[in-house]
DNA sequence: CCCTGCGCTTTTTTT
DNA sequence: AAGCGCAGGG
């Protein structure tokens, strides 16, 4: 990045200050920093900063952009009514709990996350009587989402549904969408789906949201979906103030509805677009950039922009294949550890370094290499605090308490811990608040008054009522830490603990994420404005996996990242391990069998981790992989021999794993399996800027792969 | 009703 | 390797 100031095409980016305005911005070209500076210049220019919508991608890039933008405009002048900066998600929050009474959901609507989305898509699909064998309740969400993403609702879906299968899925979807209404709950794609819908039904409450702002900015446009572009078109079409952000080489939610073709043909949709192109990256070293465009020419239907890197020098990227993934974790861990080990001024520290991989089982091996290695590390997404089981069910009783008739949650801790309503309890009153059609919460007095179950059970219902509604009335009054203290101790949660978990070590361990779900809840109540219930439930389901509890965490500055090429996207690291780069892994089975825009959609996956990289990038594969508890081959990633200039290899090795299902015999094993073992630097990519330094490039190799006899 | 243990399946990515 | 569902004994 230019010190202080823009390069020209940053200046235009940030200038063009009225009508639509597509940046098309590369990797590291600083698209970031043009937003934030274009808020500052609207501001500076006169806008009043409450009239300036920004939206990004995940909540936590959001807090970042509201620093920098805060920063750079002075906090005091913005400080009574900032400048509004969100995800696509919360915005449909704060517009929702304004209107949704419009279309029948209480304004006290549950969020309900992806586990809570399988126990209702579980019970549609018993409703029907199919069985988890023909359709999933996975399979079905995701083509409950694929249908949400273009705004079809379960009537349509039903006339469109073809197959049995389909048909099945439809029918399914009207029940799951039911269930959802029923307890007053909505999923994440209903948080776009129901704001459109209230746009499309309800004109008042699209004119008043369409003129809350006068200017709107969306980054990281080339993932939005079918969903979110609508809202983007209702927001701005009366302003016309629209600017987008993004990289159709960096679009890796094609899985979640999200559509390239937004911004490949975001000129069509505004003609009078005017259209700046970042090409200067200042992120990566020149040989890095080199690796990466050789990579992305293998895409094709992607706008035309070749990255160039503003940053000389540096090592060539280096690759080396392991014998399987403990090798390949001892050998990168290991080298971390020299590095680190290393005297003198410039040595580095963890928190320079990342681990990226494909997918979530991968990081156990480099886990405990790291752990070995007494090397601090933080694994961003993973299981995150909130998926944990006992957050999961102290986070169920605050939902009830903010709204009984959440099913799901009150199913969750009826009988948790145990206090003898057990699933034949249940059922039966859930059999009567059926036969009632009304919510299982309002229907429990009934069915202890009117003998539905035996009397014993009848007064533990009635314990658990009065449990809860105490809470309830105490809600407003109690603050909120108390309030969520006091529940724990009286439901005895503590001891439920202990008794699940016979080892002391994971009670304590359990029991400390209690603690720290007291700090969570401490620290919303310090920062929101009243703090609430419901707005802490809210805020835990939105949150999600990028956990802002860590944010302040001083071990956090020290430590690895290791992470998923998605979660990695926006981020940047000194050091860069790309790891399992394996057919099968990085394209992943799934989009191998689906066909090759989920390749191309891989081959971008892969462009985002190596342009993650500023000094050096380091590629490790293995040549066998524990796969359910086996160990199989593995081959080198199709992309490793494209981004070395060996594609007709690639081709050879594409051609082998399309073959082998249909026959037999295996004639993938001629191909490159065995090529990439020496560790050379990218032969075929193009050396920019730098002589080549062999001197140093062997160095590394043989640091990288030197033997070590530590084991077990 | 509650607990234990066995055997079966499952593996992409996440706001 | 791990989570889930189901059967059988307290």
């Amino acid at each position: 990045m230019p010190d202080g100031g823009l390069n020209p095409a940053q200046q235009t980016a940030v200038k063009a200050l009225s009508g639509p305005l597509l940046v098309l911005a590369g990797a590291g070209t600083g698209k970031t920093r043009v937003i934030t500076y274009r808020i500052a210049e609207l501001i500076r220019r006169g806008t009043t900063p409450s009239r300036i919508l920004a939206v990004t991608f995940t909540n936590k890039a959001a807090r970042e952009m509201r620093d920098r933008a805060l920063a750079l405009i002075g906090r005091r002048r913005v400080e009574v009514k900032p400048p509004e900066i969100s995800t696509f998600h919360s915005l449909c929050v704060r517009v929702l709990r304004r209107h949704i009474h419009r279309i029948g959901y209480p304004s006290e609507f549950a969020i309900y996350d992806r586990g809570d989305q399988e126990t209702v898509a579980r019970s549609a699909l018993r409703e029907i009587r199919v069985s988890n064998e023909r359709l999933r309740p996975a399979d079905l969400l995701a083509r409950i989402g694929a249908w949400k993403s273009q705004s079809i609702r379960p009537a349509m879906a039903r006339e469109l549904a073809a197959g049995d299968l389909g048909e099945l899925a439809a029918v399914a979807y009207d029940k799951y969408q039911a269930s959802l209404k029923a307890a007053g709950a909505v999923d994440f794609d209903d948080l776009l789906l129901l704001t459109e819908e209230l746009f499309e039904n309800h004109p008042e409450v699209r004119f008043a949201e369409a003129t809350r702002f006068d200017h709107l900015l969306i980054d990281e446009y080339q993932d939005t979906n079918g969903l979110q572009y609508r809202i983007v078109r209702a927001l701005a079409e009366r302003h016309r103030n629209l600017c987008v952000v993004g990289d159709d080489d960096q679009s890796i939610y094609g899985w979640r509805g999200a559509e390239v073709e937004h911004i490949l043909h975001f000129t069509r949709d505004w003609p009078d677009a005017v259209v700046v192109k970042l090409e200067d990256n200042y992120r990566c070293r020149a040989p890095i950039i080199a690796l990466a465009n050789t990579l992305i020419t293998h895409n094709t239907a992607r706008h035309q922009k070749v990255l160039r890197a503003a940053k000389e020098g540096g090592d060539p990227p280096r690759f080396a294949r392991f014998d399987d993934e403990s090798r390949e974790a001892e050998a990168v861990v290991g080298e971390i550890r020299r590095q680190l080990d290393r005297e003198g001024p410039e040595r580095p520290v963890a928190s320079d370094y990342a681990i990226l991989f494909r997918t979530n089982e991968q990081p156990r091996a480099f886990e405990l290499e790291l752990r070995r290695a007494r090397i601090p590390y933080v694994l961003v997404g993973g299981q995150s605090f909130y998926d944990r089981r006992e957050i999961k069910d102290l986070l169920s009783y605050l939902r009830v308490l903010a709204n009984p008739t959440d099913e799901v949650s009150l199913l969750r801790i009826i009988n948790v811990p145990a206090r003898g309503l057990g699933p034949g309890s249940v059922q039966s009153l859930l059999d009567v608040a059926v036969a009632r059609g009304e919510p299982l919460w309002t229907a429990l007095p009934h069915a202890i008054a009117d003998g539905s179950v035996p009397e014993p059970v009848a007064q533990r219902v009635r314990a658990f009522r009065d449990l809860i509604e105490g809470y309830r009335a105490q809600a407003t009054r109690t603050p909120l830490v108390d309030l969520v203290r006091h529940l724990v101790e009286a439901i005895g949660y503590r001891a439920e603990l202990t008794r699940l978990y016979p080892n002391a070590g994971d009670a304590e361990t359990r029991w400390s994420s209690v603690e720290e779900l007291f700090n969570a809840v401490g620290q919303y109540a310090a920062r929101a404005d009243p703090p609430t219930l419901r707005g802490f439930v809210e805020d835990a389901s939105l949150a999600g996996r990028d956990d802002e509890r860590n944010e302040d965490d001083p071990r956090r500055e020290r430590a690895v990242t290791l992470m998923t090429l998605h979660s990695a996207k926006g981020l940047e690291f000194h050091h860069v391990y790309l790891v399992g780069m394996e057919e099968g892994l990085l394209p992943h089975h799934r989009a191998l069998a689906e066909g090759s825009a989920q390749i191309a959609e891989e081959r971008r996956l892969c462009y985002v981790g190596v342009t993650r990289a500023r000094e050096t990038l380091t590629v490790t594969m293995a040549k066998s992989r524990m796969k359910w508890g086996r160990a199989e081959p593995s081959l080198p990633s199709r992309f490793v021999l494209e981004m070395r200039g060996e594609s007709a290899r690639a081709l050879e090795i594409a051609k082998a794993a399309n073959e082998r299902p249909a026959g037999g015999a295996n004639p993938s094993r001629r191909g490159g399996a065995d090529s990439t073992k020496k560790v050379r630097p990218a032969s075929g990519a193009p050396k920019v800027g730098s002589k080549p330094r062999p001197v140093e490039a062997a160095r590394a190799r043989s640091a990288l792969l030197r033997k070590k006899s530590r084991r077990g």
